[in-house]
DNA sequence: GAGCACTGC
């Protein structure tokens, strides 16, 4: 069955490309060439469909013109942005162009202007040093700006070789010997050389770096002086051999010995048996895992235990063998499983494949894998891995999960939402359950944590195949991380053996940044290093860009990449040597007083770092450069990341508990309770959604909102959609509000084309809920097509997403009782949105921005709306949005008109009119007692009107 | 007129 399910979406993509192959050979047949199945439609009719086609083409060309006027001024824009970028990040990449023009003369009048004739300058302390003279920060900075001018100057000189005249250079000697540095003069010796080597013939070319290596060597000694006290000299330059100037320095202070699990690689084969000499092959493989040793022990305590804990280090193959030792110790007779959770599904399928292979059997037989969209299970499976919220859902079906013997928790010191909700079921059931055996799997830093939680459970721990890791940390703090994080990489490019860098940034926009600047840099390095590959990872870059790490790197080359946190636990690249780690992250939060989330850049905690670490020593030796003290380490950063359930909206959760019969859950046993405030926000929620009653019980529109794996205004919204008749509609909106990720693609280079793209499904200002309605049916009407996606500017893996959720939540219509209906009244669309979405609401103020209804807080529609993009936008009086989201402002997302009226309608419960206004008006200077209330007013009532009682 | 860390059901 699940196999089924898999092969049909699989095939349903074959599918897609040959009925659009058809489609357009039938068109082809038509008089004109449609460009579009819409087209295709207009030209079957007859002389009333030419006028439209008239009609339509005038349209056209309007919005031609419009295109290119937009064209146009975005291009003015766009080299405004450049011009500002170019200017902001001149201090790290400099502009060869620009120097071109800076004659020596000009140089020297601007260094004068400065008055810094003399570099040599330090930090202490973390305060600037120049000659123990202060300066500050901005002084520094200048201070820094120029010597890297000086810098790609020579740069510049040694790649071009002429006219030389008009660009800068004194062939002196360099450096005062009484202890002073000039700058300037070294620099130009440098340059002289490069010179010289040109001058001179071919003969000395051959070696131009030897002369600029002593240059460097010369910078080395003068280097130190830069970070760190002005007394101490450090002895790195013996290590090794510098090429920038403005180099990091790094102290070695400890060896990493910590680690994760082991993660199958390679693609998951369905059903593949292993030949039998394979097999044994494997069966050997596995004696030799380190936890081998501890099968009997394991065992042992596993029988004396209902609860352990096992701390097992990378590579001891605890996820792949514990299962199994357990399998062939008989737990799993009597038709019981044994179940083992993933944070990710990826991680539960390709475990599963290699547990399968090395038991010689087929996936989905006697192991499979569970996971959303696929289930690879049968009635004969003894060994089920799954993603922990799988878990959570088998939960709603079997409470006491009767049917497992035995569940590990793999992973659980990442402490995803689902894992935390999941320990607190788990503990809760053991207690009715003695047959039942826990295993919950953490790394070192929490297994105390994890043992206190379950009653001082035993600690198992099983040492991991693994290789050290040196960790190195600055000197001295970094006033840009980005900027270190470049120079580091290269400082590493350079002077170290081969190996792969990885360098952790926080997102994509600073990856890009950092592309570009390395790419700079290398350019004006030329032929003096090896190769560097460059390769960026981020979740939202194509997958056929994300291929790219996996390819082997080349001989002679260096891979650098550079990647967010999903390096730090999703991913795996192979040939990993060095960690660059700036020490920073994104992270969401959540404010539960306002219901605003966002997004911030914030300290990694240590069991990050350690993580990060950890990804340099998976293949051989490796090294992790820090970008921060090692006192910023011990006194900066948190042990552990904040778990997920303190910081996001706990209204699903509630409702999973609830559904679960689990009313007390003031009590309900977190291992880190969340704060107060977001569970009674969550419940307030869910009361006003209808889903609870007035004592907090579950009601039958909640047992079926908690049927639908989505958000629960959005699942109120669907199930609401029955009323409407319009459900068909309803569940293609909550898919695409749910994929989580953008929908619109917008590259940088056709942005006014995206843009145009996306007004199209704006016709008619029908808000942003309608729009996607509108991008999944032409989705839709084009056979699913990614060409179509192409062409509309639209995010292929986002709509085959929202595809996946919408099929599944039609399956799950049915269970509910809801008939599938469809319905072009888009009134009655929108009303069916807003029956979920009702406690999002905000009315227009005078001065443009908006004002929440239910806690007033000021917020704006945000400008990638719909609303916002048309061309003199009217703002709406009273909008519906989908979420709040803190940036640059206070930002609602997803905003659709909503007639006022509506709100009374539709929760009468929560906005109503009544006699409070009047009490509102009295406080209000605005507005004097009894006055002002026209009969217009009280005809159509305007949202000050309504007060909330919840 | 702004931005999208990462999972998961």
């Amino acid at each position: 069955m699940a196999k089924q399910f898999r092969k049909k979406v699989l095939s349903r993509e074959d599918d897609e490309d040959e009925t659009a192959q058809n489609r357009r050979e039938k068109e082809r047949g038509v008089k004109r060439q449609p460009t579009s199945p819409r087209e295709a439609n207009d030209d079957d009719d007859g002389s009333e469909s030419e006028q439209e086609r008239l009609r339509d083409q005038r349209e056209r060309e309007q919005l031609d013109r419009n295109i290119r006027e937009r064209d146009a001024a975005a291009t003015r824009k766009l080299s405004e942005q450049k011009q500002a970028f170019t200017t902001r990040r001149s201090n790290i990449v400099g502009d060869v162009e620009t120097l071109r023009k800076v004659s020596r003369q000009e140089y020297l009048k601007k260094r004068e202007a400065n008055k810094l004739k003399e570099l040599g300058e330090s930090i202490e302390d973390g305060e600037y040093l120049y000659k123990g003279v202060k300066l500050t920060e901005a002084e520094y900075n200048q201070l820094s700006y120029e010597k890297k001018i000086y810098e790609l100057a020579r740069n510049h000189e040694a790649a071009t070789h002429h006219d030389h005249d008009q660009y800068y250079r004194i062939p002196e000697p360099y450096d005062d010997h009484e202890g002073g540095v000039n700058q300037e003069k070294r620099f130009s010796v440098a340059l002289q050389r490069c010179w010289d080597d040109d001058l001179n013939g071919r003969d000395k070319k051959s070696n131009p770096f030897a002369e600029q290596k002593a240059w460097e060597d010369q910078q080395i000694g003068k280097a130190t002086l830069k970070f760190g006290s002005k007394n101490k000299r450090r002895k790195c330059d013996e290590e090794y051999d510098f090429v920038f100037e403005d180099q990091i320095e790094f102290v070695k202070a400890s060896v990493l010995l910590e680690g994760d699990q082991m993660i199958a690689n390679g693609n998951v084969d369905v059903g593949k048996v292993q030949p039998s000499h394979q097999l044994d092959k494997l069966r050997e493989e596995r004696k030799t895992l380190p936890i081998y040793s501890f099968r009997e022990r394991l065992l042992q305590d596993v029988e004396k235990n209902q609860v352990l804990i096992i701390v097992g280090e990378t590579g001891s193959g605890k996820t792949t063998q514990i299962p199994q030792y357990l399998h062939e110790a008989g737990y799993t007779k009597g038709g019981k499983k044994i179940g083992c959770t993933q944070p990710r599904r990826i991680a539960a399928m390709s475990v599963a494949a290699r547990v399968s292979q090395e038991m010689g059997v087929k996936l989905g037989h006697a192991v499979g894998y569970s996971i959303r969209f696929e289930d690879c299970t049968s009635e004969k499976t003894v060994l089920k891995y799954m993603t922990d919220g799988m878990l959570l859902r088998e939960f709603l079906v079997e409470p006491d999960l009767a049917s497992y013997s035995v569940v590990m928790v793999d992973e659980a010191h990442e402490r995803t939402l689902s894992t935390d909700v999941l320990l607190g079921l788990l503990k809760d059931i053991a207690r009715y359950r003695p047959d039942l055996k826990l295993i919950i799997s953490s790394a070192t830093l929490d297994a105390e944590k994890f043992s206190d939680f379950f009653d001082s459970a035993k600690i198992l721990r099983i040492p991991g195949r693994r290789y050290p890791v040196d960790i190195h940390y600055m000197e001295a703090p970094q006033a840009d991380y980005l900027d270190a994080a470049i120079v580091a990489a290269l400082q590493v490019h350079v002077t170290q053996p081969p190996g792969d860098i990885l360098v952790f940034l926080t997102g994509q926009e600073e990856i890009e940044t950092a592309e570009e600047i390395l790419k700079h840099r290398t350019r004006g390095l030329g032929t003096k290093i090896s190769e560097l590959i460059i390769c960026p990872i981020y979740a939202n870059l194509p997958t056929e860009l994300q291929a790219k790490i996996f390819e082997p790197t080349p001989e002679g080359a260096r891979k650098v990449v550079l990647a967010t946190n999903i390096a730090e636990t999703s991913l795996t690249i192979d040939g990993i040597k060095y960690v660059i780690d700036p020490g920073f992250s994104k992270m969401k939060s959540y404010n539960p007083r306002s219901g605003m989330e966002s997004l911030q850049v914030t300290p990694i905690s240590k069991a990050s770092s350690m993580q990060r670490a950890g990804r340099a020593g998976r293949t051989g030796h490796g090294k992790c450069f820090r970008l921060y003290t090692s006192y910023n380490y011990d006194s900066d950063l948190d042990d552990t990341t904040v778990p997920e359930v303190q910081r996001t909206n706990l209204a699903n959760v509630v409702l999973t508990l609830k559904s679960l019969g689990i009313h007390d859950l003031v009590n309900f046993e977190f291992m880190d309770p969340p704060p107060c405030e977001a569970l009674l926000k969550a419940l307030e929620l869910l009361f006003a959604l209808g889903a609870l009653n007035k004592v907090g019980e579950l009601t039958k529109v909640g047992r079926r909102m908690a049927e639908f794996p989505v958000d629960p205004m959005l699942s109120k919204m669907i199930v609401a959609s029955d009323k409407y008749k319009c459900s068909d509609e309803v569940i293609s909106i909550a898919a695409m509000l749910s994929t989580g990720s953008s929908i619109f693609y917008r590259p940088k280079d056709k942005q006014v084309h995206a843009d145009t793209a996306r007004l199209r499904f704006h016709s008619g200002n029908v808000g942003d809920h309608i729009a996607l309605l509108k991008v999944y049916n032409a989705w839709k009407e084009a056979n699913y097509s990614t060409q179509w996606c192409y062409e509309n500017y639209i995010q292929v893996r986002s709509m085959k997403r929202a595809r996946d959720i919408r099929d599944q939540l039609e399956r799950l219509l049915e269970r509910v009782e809801i008939k599938l209906s469809s319905s072009n009244d888009l009134e009655a669309i929108k009303k069916a949105v807003t029956s979920g979405f009702f406690p999002h609401c905000a009315r227009l103020q005078k001065n443009g921005s908006y004002r929440t209804i239910k806690h007033p807080h000021t917020a704006h529609i945000h400008p990638s709306s719909g609303i916002m993009a048309l061309e003199h936008h009217v703002l709406p009086r009273c909008v519906l949005y989908h979420e709040l989201v803190l940036t640059t402002k206070e930002y609602m997302r997803q905003v659709t008109e909503i007639k006022p009226e509506w709100l009374v309608e539709i929760a009468p419960h929560y906005y109503q009119l009544n006699g409070v206004v009047e009490e509102d008006y009295s406080t209000s200077k605005k507005m004097p007692r009894g006055k002002g209330r026209t009969s217009t007013s009280k005809q159509i009532p305007s949202l000050v009107d309504y007060s909330i009682c919840v």
